[in-house]
DNA sequence: GTCTATAGTAAGATAGAC
DNA sequence: GTCTATCTTACTATAGAC
């Protein structure tokens, strides 16, 4: 047993798993059994640990909520940079950590589709985004268009590929080697983008 | 009992709840009981009919998956039209589509997700949209960079509003009546944003 | 803390009466 | 064709030994 291994703690082992199973097939399709195997455990020690499906799921789903949507808090409300860079920001922070965690938009996205109360009821982040110095500074740029749109274009034209890209390659539109290719190019393409969107 | 409601069979019946609910909660999520129950039958009728839950889902995906992408293909291959036109088409297209339907693209995205095979077996569709006059014409435009970006783009602005809506609504950022305000104004405003964007 | 065994329940599917 | 009742299986969760 590498030192690696003896370190992880029987907890940390099926809240590892869980993330993984949970991320992957969503909560209805994942079976607790599924998960105690993948952590290398007993059934028995997941609810001893936990309690229930549900409550490890809570877990799951609150650590990942932060993870998509945490790392766009502290750009979008530096005053001391521009939009420019903070569009810069934005594709490269969102396309890096996705690329290790492409199932991870989808698998929040459905939750909450399942759930529409669950956020409200535990991330009171509204007004951080609204009164942004982002938002801000669209506003100033376009005081025609509701600022919300380029903020939906931003998150979209980051997240959208990660979302469609089971469809795209599963219909042979595209290969796996040319889909990576063009997530980097994205990186510095979508900056360019929401530039020339704001000046449509 | 109304003319109407007598006109329909028990077949369409359970259909019609079928699609209803397995689009609201996913497969794994969804209960043959939810489906009877919704269909104002039995549960034997559904297996009377449809043999079991897995024949009934392919039943209703092959159907929705043909609602996602069928209307798009007549627009991209149309040789006739500029590209301009046929931006307009999409966006008009899908945001009205989707107004009606705003849990088909996460329905057939999540479960294309968990069965990443299902589309290669059955829609052999993409020769038809990368030689489509759509993509040509972008290529023709811009040789410069790969046009599946333009051809992802422009499906990311109509479509990730839908996929979204629940967490921007969820967390409060904005509400029903003005999303469905942006919808509306995004039906003008992805064309001319798809232009700028091929100039940029 | 970790296991085996099992209780309790829910879900998909079918048998058989009408 | 449609129903009620039931079979069978698979899942979550717990009891109890070690």
């Amino acid at each position: 047993m590498t030192r690696k291994e003896k370190d992880i703690t029987t907890e940390e082992k099926i809240k590892g798993a869980a993330r993984k199973v949970f991320t992957q097939k969503g909560y209805a399709a994942t079976r607790t059994r599924d998960i105690a195997e993948e952590a290398g455990i007993n059934l028995a020690l997941l609810n001893y640990y936990f309690r229930s499906k549900e409550k490890l799921f809570e877990l799951v789903m609150a650590e990942k909520v932060g993870e998509l949507f945490g790392m766009l808090v502290p750009v979008v409300v530096d005053h001391s940079t521009t939009l420019k860079t903070k569009m810069e920001k934005i594709a490269a922070t969102y396309i890096d950590t996705l690329e290790k965690n492409p199932g991870l938009p989808l698998f929040v996205l459905s939750e909450i589709h399942r759930r529409p109360e669950w956020l409200s009821q535990r991330v009171p982040i509204a007004d951080i985004f609204k009164k942004s110095s982002f938002m801000q500074q669209v506003r100033e740029k376009r005081p025609d268009i509701d600022p919300m749109h380029f903020f939906m274009n931003a998150l979209g034209l980051c997240v959208f590929p990660f979302i469609s890209s089971p469809v795209f390659i599963g219909a042979g539109v595209i290969n796996r080697n040319d889909f990576k290719k063009l997530l980097q190019e994205r990186k510095s393409l979508i900056p360019v983008w929401m530039n020339a969107m704001l000046k449509a």
